[in-house]
Order: structure tokens, then sequence, then C-alpha cells
DNA sequence: CATCCGCATTAATCGCGATGAATGCGTGCT
DNA sequence: AGCACGCATTCATCGCGATTAATGCGGATG
């Protein structure tokens, strides 16, 4: 039906029709990926943005010895490659970590989004600013604390960014990633992340059921990493009039 | 005589007069700062983007046991904020290094640039998202790389982005910065940035005088960490026409 | 149903870097 | 000139998390 970029704008700002128009111009056929699938190497040309319909996806970069690190996940609703807009090439490559769908569209077609939407523009200049932010927390975490307050951290991140889509999720949530992932994201090994998760079980900040994790002591947590939700609202008061 | 700004963005695009003149008249009056000072707290409400005359500044976060992290070094030239625009309050306080002078310039004013700038506002997206190559960086050295690599890629950033103003930067130059600043941006305790400092120097990888260092083995050290440069060129071949 | 493979868990060992403290050096102050 | 303070250096000790390996578990596959 609607566009997934579309769909994705309207949860952060009211959108014309000729907004909506443009928009739904953009963008290509929809594309779907197999579990694991490396969609995208890094040092590639840029040529596209996706916009994730449906599956989480992950950012990763690998190092000269063979280890991986992750930048950034991607849930359903995301746009995915915008901090890559200023390269000619691909700095990270994108795989998928549970099979899902994307949808393509032009990075050249940003020029009209640019020249004819301010608005819109002022949105992915936004957004992709929030990622910074993410990053930069992820910096804090990383740099300066330990095992638990980093698994702890992650965890809090992502029902934050699953929120933005689904504003009733709960304590309890899916995470469909390996132990291992989870460790390359935040910077350690996956005997530890599972260290961590065991140790935040025993403590009662957390619950487990297979795959599924259930946030008991969710204010605890955030207090204890110093948590901030950089995804709840982003400030649109200085955007062009509409 | 010309605007912080326009000089700024004159390194990266060639600008129409009408351009010229809107942004000169985003600017503000110039602001000394002295070394050391705080010029903006964490959780302050952000109304103003800066761009540095003079002097290195750099964005940093605290930890509830009182360590910082450093996030963002910036030098002459540099726009500061960005990252900060889509949120109402800064995440990160601003300090001086070496006391300098800020050209502050409204937040409230990029609604012009992107209405009747397209091709500064896309200039703008992009010099944010170098920021957020930056720190991606950042996180795989801090996260998968040993303390010698971390300071090695410290200092190969610092150099890459000083000559995006001074292209004729040769192998040394000066790092006003004390070695606990350093070990607050890359997660390290001053005392193992002075080790691995040492190292560096041991092993040929550089020279040090007193706070002037040279690289001697620049491209040694670029294969070491797997370095890339950020900030030698960005691509602006999808801007909007000018 | 039997097998296999990927993933989580647990344990043992090792090494890097944090920590705390002492020393030295240079620079600004009175 | 003398002192004080900030900063770099060096050393000794300790602890966290990496590494390696073994075990267990569940789900896919024949």
């Amino acid at each position: 039906m609607s566009s997934c970029l579309v769909e994705k704008i309207g949860y952060h700002l009211r959108l014309s029709e000729a907004d909506k128009a443009l928009l739904a111009r953009l963008e290509e056929a929809e594309e779907p990926v197999a579990t694991g699938a490396l969609v995208r190497e890094a040092g590639s040309t840029v040529e596209h943005l996706y916009v994730v319909r449906a599956g989480w996806f992950y950012d990763h970069v690998l190092l000269p010895d063979g280890r991986r690190q992750v930048l950034h996940l991607h849930y359903p609703g995301d746009i995915v490659g915008l901090p890559e807009i200023p390269f000619a090439r691909t700095g990270a490559a994108l795989t998928s970590a549970t099979g899902g769908v994307l949808c393509p569209f032009p990075k050249q077609a940003l020029d009209q989004v640019f020249e004819r939407a301010p608005r819109l523009a002022a949105l992915l200049f936004s957004i992709g600013m929030v990622e910074h932010a993410v990053l930069a927390d992820r910096i804090r975490v990383i740099g300066r604390m330990g095992a638990r307050e980093r698994v702890a951290h992650f965890l809090l991140e992502v029902v934050s960014r699953l929120r933005v889509t689904r504003r009733d999720l709960g304590a309890r949530f899916e995470l469909p990633l390996t132990q291992a992932v989870i460790g390359d994201a935040v910077g350690l090994s996956n005997v530890y992340v599972s260290r961590a998760l065991s140790q935040l079980e025993a403590s009662g900040a957390i619950r487990r059921r297979g795959r599924s994790i259930e946030l008991v002591d969710e204010a605890g947590m955030k207090r204890e990493v110093d948590f901030e939700d950089r995804h709840f609202r982003i400030d649109t008061s200085w955007f062009p009039g509409s």
C-alpha cells in the first residue's frame, strides 16, 4: 500500500500530499533478503539508501585480524545508509540478522528532497544526527564501562528504538541476535556477553525465555548506565515552515 | 573580514553571492574563550551552533563516577553543535583546550538555510555525517584495538583533520592536549597514554619534542590501524544544482 | 528417529590496562 | 630566586575480560 518511506517519515512529521508524492516516486521495488545474507559489502559504491520494511539488519566493519565491530542495528521502519551519503564508497557492510524486506531508493534522488521539500531534508538531517548520538552514547559505554553495563545499555537502546514504531511495547521483547553479534556491538567476546546476561538475570534486572527478554527493572538499569532515550522525540521546532 | 561560516563552508563548496550573504547574516558577535573554560554544559538548551575561529575545543560527557569521555575535537574552522540539533538539550559539554574564539549563530536560523539554500543544507548534512563516520571509526578502535593502536589512530585522525584547513601540513604538528584528555577520547588512562606514546616513539613510528609530534612512519601507522581519511573529500555529486 | 550443526554456557588460564603512588620536570607566581 | 602546581613518567599490584576448550542444548535435516 503506502510506500516504506512515507510510513517511516510519518512517525516524525506530518506530510503534505506533495511531499508524500515526492517520496513515493523515489522508491524502487521491494527486495526480499534471506537470513544472514550480506546485503552490501564494505567498499562498494553508495548508490542506494534503504528503508527496512521487515526484519532486523546490522552494519558492521571488519578488522584486519578478522574480528568485527557492529555499528548500528536496523529495525523495521529504519532508514539505512544516511551516514554513507558524504562518501563515494560505503564504510560498513550491511547484513541481515533475521531475513526481511528492504525498500531501496537512489541516493541521487536526495537532491530533489533538499530542493523541493526542505522540511523533509531537515528531518533526514535530524535522523542522521540521532544516529550520531547513538554512537556517541555507545562510545561512552564502551570506552568507560564494564561488561554488565555495556550489555544493559545495549538492551535499553534496543527497546527504546523498537518503541519508536511500536508505542505499546511493554517490558518483554524478542532479541533475534546471536550473543556474538551483541558482543561485536559493545566490544565484548561472546563468552562475556553470556556471563553479563546471566549476571543481569541473577541480579533480577532481566528475565529470559529463549530469545525473548523481559526488562524487569528497566528504571534501575537506566539509572545504572545513565541511559538517555534518543528516539522518543526529536526537536522539529526549528524546521522551515510547513 | 569575511564571516567564520563563509570561510569554513568555502573549503568544501563554491558559494553564490546570495549564499554568502545569507550565511553572513546568521552570524552573531565573536566570543573569546579562555583556556580550559567550559563553554557549554551538558543539559543546557541548544540555542546556538558555533564556528571555531581560533583554538582547540572538545566535547565531552561525564559518567556517574566522575570519569569523562571525550567525543569530538574541534579545530579552527570546525562547526560545533550539528549533532545536537535534533535535541532540545545538549548531550555533551563543550570545553576549550587552548583558549580561542567562537562565532555563535542561532540554531533557529537553520530553517532559512534549508529553505533558501538547499546546497548549503546538503553540505551541513554531509558535514554532520562525516562526524558520524569519525565516531564509527573510533568505536571500531576502542571496541577492538589495544592501547598503542588507539593512540596511533587518534594521532592520525588529528592530522587528517588539521589538513582540511592546512593543506600543506607536513609530518609535524602541535598537539596542545593533556594526555588525560587523549585518554578520555580513546578510553585509556592517562598512564597508559604515556606508555603508548613512549612505545610508539621507541618503535620509530613517531618522534616527540615537547608537545609537538612528528609522524615518522605515517604510512605504517595507517596500515597498522586500517586508517581511513574521512575529511579529505566529501561527495557533492548528488547535491542539488547550483 | 538419529545425526549434525550452531549457539549458549561454564570453567581455567593469561595478559592488558586500571589504579595508586612516587619521582621528575617545566612553567607561572609571589 | 624560590615555591607551587600541573603534567608526564615510571613502578607495583590487581582485576576484568580475552582466549581456549569442553559440555550441553535445541532445531534442522536426512
